[in-house]
DNA sequence: TATTTTTTTGACCAAATGGACAACTATTTA
DNA sequence: TAAATAGTTGTCCATTTGGTCAAAAAAATA
């Protein structure tokens, strides 16, 4: 009897890989890889461990995915920028879309930041892939400009990578920039740090 | 019988701890407090597992202990930072030294990158006391500069948080970097981040 | 060199953890 | 509503791993 292979998702199916994947990038982006524990994500989501791998066969299947989704949502602002907008103010859009996302998608931040950091391995294709192609087309779109007169002279591969270090950092290491700030200032980190960066890059890419 | 408490280290002790601590930094930068495993690290040193136990009690004071001898050369060179020299020369000379620091010192950024990341569990203390006590020496001597206009105006932690990040982000996401940069550009990675920072906090900071 | 102290290691243990599976329940479909 | 399918869970297992311990080996000391 030859069993038959299920391919539309049931309504069920849709619910708990979604909440499976939300309970995984809390305790991934927590606890690493290594440390996150199947049952510290059945805890969050409420489901029981074997219950989770009904759906997902394995720890590493589950990690996976979540990185996988996580990866094309990183890199779509970079694709945002646009070749008929003013030059400075497409950077310093970038700018402050990278800075909401540290806002907003910490969890995913640090979970990305992680996996770069112990060495991408099962990134590596993607970064060396699709991130590649669309930074270069960036950096093409960069010196354009720069030969336009249009921003100052940069070396535009290291000014992306200064502006995802940049943003990023007050999502990976919010509890440093939240030990090192007093209380009034602490209450308004995405200000200053817009303010900041704002004023920044506009300082080093205006054309006078 | 009492047991007599050994004070002095013998020479095999001194010897042993520090293969054991070079070999510690080396596993847990690669794959975290709770991915690295008792066995890696005595593989790393070739030692047996027992034989390392025979040094450090656990792998959590492993851990501490080589976290704690590297925050204080971590904190260091921001003291270097001279209320008597040209303001933006000291700056830039800070700048300089920590991606130095990224190049030198890549497993010791990304073993503080990582221990930050997931909350500074063993770093708390450090971070809210001497790190942030030097952080607001610093603070206020870039204010004194900005308010006798030898700098541009500025928030002062941001810029400091500016200077950690650009640095560090070569050292934690090298693999990134590198995977982005074709191979010429890679064999010269530092000189072009060296351009690129020292021209960029000279644009931003430079009282015209 | 004899004795004491330090160092090393093989064998072992208990807890944690990823995962398997059969039995049971709930839901869908005919 | 009966049959079929999907979903759930208690129990169990094997491996990994931090850590123990007693005995052996090496080094220091008297």
């Amino acid at each position: 009897m030859t069993k038959i292979i299920q391919i539309k998702q049931t309504r069920i199916q849709r619910e708990k890989r979604l909440l499976i994947q939300k309970a995984a990038l809390q305790v991934f982006s927590e606890f690493g890889l290594r440390g996150a524990t199947l049952d510290k994500i059945a805890k969050a989501c409420g489901l029981t461990k074997p219950n989770i791998l009904y759906y997902y066969s394995s720890k590493d299947e589950i990690y996976a995915e979540v990185l996988q989704s996580l990866l094309e949502e990183w890199i779509r602002p970079l694709k945002d920028i646009s070749e008929n907008g003013d030059p400075l103010t497409e950077i310093l859009k970038y700018v402050q879309k990278k800075l909401t996302m540290s806002k907003t998608k910490k969890q995913e931040s640090k979970l990305f930041a992680t996996e770069i950091l112990h060495g991408a391995p099962l990134t590596q294709n993607i970064l060396a892939g699709s991130l590649k192609e669309t930074v270069d087309d960036k950096v093409k779109l960069l010196n354009k400009w720069i030969s336009e007169e249009k921003i100052a002279p940069v070396d535009p591969y290291h000014l992306i990578f200064s502006i995802w270090s940049m943003t990023q950092h007050y999502a990976d290491f919010d509890v440093q920039v939240y030990s090192l700030l007093n209380t009034k200032k602490r209450s308004r980190i995405f200000q200053d740090a817009e303010d900041f960066l704002l004023t920044f890059f506009t300082r080093c890419l205006k054309q006078d």
